[in-house]
DNA sequence: ATGTCAATTGACACAGTGTCAAGTAAATCA
DNA sequence: TGATTTACTTGACACTGTGTCAATTGACAT
């Protein structure tokens, strides 16, 4: 039952996720992704209910087939707080890029969307959760910088590493990956480790 | 022969701009605008071409109104790098909460509409002239983190100041201005300014 | 053979933008 | 005064893309 049924549903994700990277997001129509997929565009509704629940299985998809998760937490077990961090920063700089076109989709159907607004949130959450690991073991070493609280230095870290900053250096301001990361890593060390 | 055209044209970019604020951008259509201005929503299509065309004329009449330009290059005017820094944070903070609406609208708009995406670049390259200033003066003070080349900083200044990190730290984590700037103005200084 | 299930096909409703043509009403000019 | 121009109105319509629906096909299972 279920291996006929996954096959065209993943036939479906794996188009989606294709054409949202080849034109970074945009322009992508149900019609198309059927076409790629080899289906009929009203097989796309038999698995999802809308174009945006769509949206939020690719990504989830995406995030398994890739394992963002897994890269992230891994870093987790470096000998200091501050080469987590900075090993943070690697996985996540290097890691956009694989889901560029997704998670531009993702982030403007978020606007309009609340299931796309879930979806997202859901993807930020887990980078936000290695910050928290990362700021808790700041603190565990007493390296944090003395005027941050907890909470208000987990939501600066998150967001100076958020999608959008990424994207306005590197596409917006057309920095390399490696500037990303070699730049980013300075600034959060000065902003967060004491010194 | 231009008073009358003025007086319908200002109608609907006030018209504009009130429900771009009042429902932060989303769900404006253009028979919405037409409703409140007074005018049939033909009207609207005399005056401008398209809706883009209408939501970057009415970001630059508000940025005319509000005087942006002038808010951030008075700023210049402070006795050191490092306090313009801090003035520019302030100016910048308060500044966004009176144009979310339209600035996010047209942030949206600037993916899919060429139109729009110079209009929104315009807007954040007067932010950009102003980070570029400051950045200037903490290296004639000799006072800039020897790393940094100016263009780098610069990079980094702007986006860490943009639209999309505002917005983030308040709407997303819930600060308030106050916080906002109060840590904008730490991790900047951190970051640029010499120890 | 019969029922079931996945998928196809083509038609359609709907929303919102943008276009078009005909008409109105007031100001301008002779 | 009457003719023209200008700004705007009105209502109809084309277009795009999403989502719905009903009738149909083909395969596989019992």
């Amino acid at each position: 039952m279920s291996s006929k049924e996954k096959n065209t549903r993943t036939k479906i994700l794996e188009a989606t996720w294709q054409l949202m990277v080849e034109r970074r997001g945009m322009g992508v129509r149900m019609g198309d992704i059927a076409k790629l997929a080899g289906v009929s565009r009203q097989a796309i509704y038999l698995h999802f209910d809308t174009r945006t629940d769509l949206m939020s299985a690719t990504a989830i998809h995406v995030d398994v087939v890739l394992g963002l998760d897994e890269r992230l937490s891994a870093v987790l077990d470096a000998p200091t707080a501050q080469q987590a961090l900075k090993a943070y920063v690697d996985v996540w700089g290097n890691y956009v890029p694989e889901i560029y076109g997704l998670a531009k989709a993702l982030l403007i159907a978020r606007e309009t969307d609340e299931a796309a607004a879930v979806a997202w949130d859901e993807r930020m959450a887990c980078l936000r959760d290695g910050c928290v690991g990362i700021i808790a073991e700041l603190i565990r070493e007493d390296r944090l910088a003395p005027e941050w609280s907890e909470s208000e230095a987990v939501d600066m870290f998150w967001t100076t590493l958020s999608f959008q900053t990424w994207e306005q250096l590197t596409v917006g301001c057309g920095w390399s990956i490696a500037q990303y990361t070699r730049w980013m890593e300075i600034v959060l060390i000065r902003a967060f480790v004491k010194a």
